[in-house]
RNA sequence: GGCCCGGUGGUCAAGCGGUUAAGACACCGCCCUUUCACGGCGGUAACACGAGUUCGAUUCUCGUCCGGGUCACCA
């Protein structure tokens, strides 16, 4: 037996928008692919030409490159088996519904919208009647000559069951009353989704079938189409679905209305790509040994379909944004500063500042960049801030002892030869030692009034040896006079 | 409503007839410490329910309940 080796295929449509659901399922079809030494192509689905959205190709595009998810053949790239834009496609799939009408598998549906609309109302024959699907050659002929609009139904089984195989959820059979006689072509002549899906696939040889869970009750119906043609079956992939909590606390498949759901706003928001792939990795797919941290590299060697969950799960943010801090820890001082950058500058504007002390003391504590500028503001321009902030106390310090000891320090700071993290440093610490105090009872003071708030990156230390002499003696000059001393 | 699928802590999730039922996030406590964080240690917290099968069920079967998906000339 031949083994082929594995395609899978990553079929959006352009709405300009990339849901993280599409990316999981995306990124799943890319690792079934290369985890096998296969194939991973991209193919456009642009069959509804109302909906069609002005750059949102691109939108797929970059998103597939910063997400790292590198398609092998597709419009841009090419292939040989293009085009792959549904549109280019188009006149392929009308000669494969005419030939199921001569099988007779397929009919035409002259059934006007209205009718239709009015069957589905009333819902007696819970949807479509089939009406035309035995039709006189006599009226099919009259309205052919007439030029009455048509649609082309597959004829499906009256009675029976149909049964699949899916490599997640394993056997499913369907009764074959169920299925409806489902549109191939449209009135405009353009294939349903439903037909282009299963004639690509098939033309593009795709050997892995993968989508998410919503298709599991339709997937009968390309069954049948495949038996129709005589096509051999693909493996089918299903993927459960990710949800999102409501605001009742009740959970739905992951929409917009669930926030920031799609990969350009995540990462606008602060979250790395890398993080991003890194957690939607493991919503629905589990390694052997239950390690979390991946790189893609690491996920193609990994990923094994058997992994892949069958049950629903819930995007949690939280999560998300311990991977991101994650990988932003494991990041050089380089790469940190190189990504902080815009937020300094956002910060500080011209005025130069060591930004590598202050990589120094925010690598460990930065979950998104985009929190950075809230942290060091501060250091920008003090803020107001009320004598309370002195009294601390585990560090022993209030409004009675602070104006003394936050004057010794001054005037010891003062009277530093060169101010260097370790000058400052020795030199608070001795005082310390010389007067007896916790080193906490010390810094406190002089922490809160070179920086003005309670909470700070850095301590002491760090944030007088980046504020520099004159700004940091300033600051304590201020605070001084705010606590009459 | 019909059909399909699912149901292990708040969330992700291991488990695949016998376990003290892992681990991660979140939460809480302690330690470290010049605040916060990082780091270290520890803790609270779960097999939806009811019948079977079995010497033994979280694991298998059935039912109930709950949750989700799907029923378009949208993809």
């Amino acid at each position: 037996m031949v083994i082929k080796t594995v395609r899978t295929r990553y079929a959006p449509s352009p709405t300009g928008f990339m849901h993280v659901g599409n990316l999981r399922t995306a990124l799943y079809e890319y690792l079934i692919a290369k985890s096998q030494g296969g194939t991973f192509v991209l193919r456009i689905e642009d069959t509804d030409r109302e909906r069609y959205v002005e750059g949102a190709v691109d939108v797929i595009y970059n998103t597939l490159k910063t997400a790292g998810i590198i398609h092998d053949e597709g419009p841009d790239k090419g292939g040989d088996f293009g085009p792959y834009v549904q549109s280019e496609r188009r006149d392929m799939y009308l000669p494969y519904a005419q030939r199921l009408i001569k099988e007779g598998k397929a009919y035409r549906c002259f059934c006007s919208k209205e009718r239709l609309d009015k069957l589905s109302e009333s819902s007696a024959f819970g949807g479509y009647d089939r009406r035309c699907r035995d039709l006189p050659q006599e009226e099919i002929d009259r309205n052919l000559r007439n030029g009455t609009p048509y649609v082309i139904r597959q004829k499906m089984p009256l009675e029976g069951k149909t049964t699949f195989k899916d490599a997640v959820f394993g056997e499913i059979t369907v009764d074959n009353s169920e299925l409806q006689d489902q549109i191939l072509i449209k009135t405009d002549g353009y294939p349903t989704y439903n037909f282009a899906n299963v004639i690509d696939d098939h033309t593009m040889g795709i050997t892995h079938v993968v989508r998410g869970s919503e298709y599991l009750s339709s997937t009968p119906k390309y069954n049948l189409l495949y038996d129709a043609f005589g096509w051999e079956i693909p493996v089918y992939v299903h993927l459960p679905l990710i949800m999102g909590k409501n605001e009742d606390g009740s959970v739905s498949k992951l929409s917009k209305r669930h926030g920031s759901t799609g990969f350009e706003d995540l990462v606008k928001e602060g979250y790395l790509p890398e993080a991003i792939i890194n957690y939607i990795a493991l919503l629905g797919w589990c390694p052997k040994d239950n390690r979390e941290i991946f790189s893609m590299r690491e996920l193609e060697q990994n990923f094994f379909i058997e992994g892949i969950s069958k049950s629903p799960a819930v995007f949690d943010y939280d999560k998300l944004l311990w991977f991101n801090a994650e990988y932003i820890k494991a990041m050089s001082d380089d790469e940190f500063t190189e990504h902080a950058m815009p937020y300094y500058k956002e910060v500080f504007g011209d005025k130069k500042v060591d930004f590598t002390k202050l990589t120094g003391i925010l690598k460990q504590r930065t979950e998104k960049f985009t929190d950075i500028p809230e942290k060091i503001r501060f250091l920008a321009e003090i803020p107001e801030y009320n004598t309370d902030l002195f009294i601390n106390k585990k560090s022993k310090t209030n409004l009675e002892n602070s104006p003394a000891l936050l004057k010794e320090a001054y005037e010891r700071l003062k009277a530093l030869p060169e101010w260097t993290a370790d000058a400052v440093h020795d030199c608070l610490i001795n005082m310390a030692v010389e007067k007896e105090l916790k080193n906490g009872t010390v810094m406190w003071g002089v922490r809160i009034a070179a920086a003005g708030q309670k909470v700070t990156p850095g301590g002491a230390i760090e944030i007088l040896d980046i504020l520099g002499r004159d700004e940091a003696l300033r600051r304590i000059e201020a605070g001084l006079i705010k606590l009459n001393a």
